[in-house]
RNA sequence: GCCGCCAUAACUCAGUUGGUAGAGUGGCUGGCUGUUAACCAGCAUGUCACAGGUUCGAGUCCUGUUGGCGGCGCCA
């Protein structure tokens, strides 16, 4: 019923068409005897114009009184006028005011975060975060395809747990009946559980984190991207995750391009990303911060500014392989020589740890052991360690922040303008 | 959890050695028939975050509290 603004600016609508648009007043500006109302649907932005003569008075009137924000239904005929910002303009014969908006709180630029993030209900109409949405609708949607064209099952794992997968000290707490539960922070465990009858299979579930982060790269809730795969190893997974977030990253960059361009991004280089990606191990990494002056301890964990140096050296995502055994969770597979058999894509320019994975062990009393080692009760792990008693098999498995994929693509600042309304450590409201 | 910074109009900020609270933006009123952050004229708007203290006098100095932001750690 209405036409949609993308279409009238590319044309579909030959001069003098009559067409009907419902949106909301970006802004609107009166010389008198013409009104020039610039409006926004889910779909873009479009001049219109209101001349007196070519409406009656009332709606002259009404144009006149438009304010930020508020929703009409506009009638009016395609005109192409170089003078149109995007060189195409509706040009009113009639104009109904839908719904009013006096004082509306967000204009111009001048807004600081904190006014903004309560705000975050009308602040999710701007062009940007509109735009970061569309990017992570591409994502998802693209995500899906490639695992639907790949073999695997989408499943849908619990997300109240009784326990937790690494620890117990990052969770959400909450009541369940008479007893205690948690939110969960990864749906590795029951994703392992199903691929015994299912063998590939995928989710994509909110994950919740209780750690008191205040960094630009971490949410309390955010969404988990997570794939386990049987009679896979390590260096399997890592061919198919380039293969992923190429695919990934090719599809959000041949449908968001605008977007992404509006966002400060670069969609060529998403578009042009292709497999392989450069791969170092743990100590190849060491040596590249010893040699760039770096004063780092193997064994250590690779924290933000080892990070962002080690990535620095490449313009596609690094795949680290093979860390301490002594830094990593039980569940990594033991590849001896004190490392596991795991895996870390980090995207380049400092955009930082993405995707996170590793085979699994499957010994169980190597699991018990390390379980031990950490101070964790394997009693606790009953049901998982079954998984290794009853025909287990070589399987590996990963982790993928979409917020994270889709701020590097976006080449956003932070993270919480990924997500509409962002959990952190002092906002969980709007 | 650790470290740092900030709080004055609806928004962004200025406010001098402590002496009557200011501007721009947005809003409202009027003018203008092609604006591109339109322009011109006028109008209205304050618990100076909160609680104490010093002082004849505090937006300004001191103490505490609260809220928020940034960095680190933790990770996706």
């Amino acid at each position: 019923m209405f036409a949609k603004i993308k279409d009238v600016l590319a044309g579909k609508y030959p001069d003098g068409t009559e067409v009907r648009l419902g949106g909301w007043v970006v802004k609107s500006r009166s010389s008198g005897k013409i009104v020039f109302t610039v409006l926004r649907d889910s779909t873009g932005e479009i001049q219109v114009t209101t001349k007196k003569g070519n409406v009656c008075d009332d709606a002259l009137k009404a144009a006149d009184a438009l304010t930020l924000e508020c929703s009409v239904v506009i009638d009016g005929k395609v005109r192409t006028d170089p003078r149109a910002p995007g060189g195409r303009e509706i040009v009113a014969t009639g104009l109904k005011l839908i719904g009013a908006s006096p004082d509306y709180p967000i204009f111009g630029e001048g807004h600081n975060p904190e006014v903004l993030l309560d705000l975050r209900h009308l602040h999710i109409r701007s062009k940007e975060l509109v735009a970061v949405m569309k990017v992570k609708d591409a994502v998802l949607s693209a995500c899906r395809e490639w695992f639907r064209g790949h073999g695997f099952y989408e499943v849908t794992p619990p997300i109240i747990m009784s326990s937790s997968c690494e620890g117990g000290s990052t969770l959400f707490e909450l009541k369940y009946f008479e007893e205690k539960a948690y939110l969960s922070q990864s749906a590795q465990l029951y994703l392992e559980s199903l691929i015994f009858g299912l063998e590939n299979v995928y989710s994509i579930t909110p994950s919740f984190r209780a750690e008191k982060s205040r960094t630009t790269r971490h949410l309390a809730e955010y969404w988990h991207i997570e794939g386990e795969m049987a009679w896979t190893g390590l260096y399997e997974m890592i061919d198919m995750l380039e293969q992923l977030v190429s695919f990934v990253c090719n599809k959000a960059a041949e449908q968001c391009a605008a977007e992404i361009r509006l966002l400060g991004g670069d969609p060529d280089y998403f578009l042009n990303l292709k497999p392989p990606f450069p791969r170092i191990t743990y100590d190849e990494a060491v040596k590249i911060l010893q040699a760039d002056g770096f004063e780092f301890r193997w064994g250590d964990d690779f924290g933000t500014h080892e990070e962002r140096q080690i990535s620095m050296h490449y313009d596609k995502p690094l795949f680290i392989t093979e860390y301490p055994l002594e830094v990593k969770a039980f569940y990594m597979k033991d590849a001896g020589n004190d490392k596991v058999l795991n895996v870390d894509m980090i995207a380049p320019k400092g955009f930082g740890e993405i995707i996170g994975g590793s085979e699994r062990e499957t010994d169980l009393r190597l699991l018990e052991e390390r379980l031990r080692k950490q101070g964790e009760d394997p009693a606790k792990y009953g049901w998982y360690l079954d998984l290794r008693r009853y025909g287990s098999v070589p399987h590996s498995g990963f982790g993928m922040g979409a917020e994270r994929l889709v701020r590097w693509i976006c080449n956003l600042e932070h993270i919480r303008d990924t997500i509409p309304y962002p959990r952190t450590i002092s906002r969980f409201n709007p």
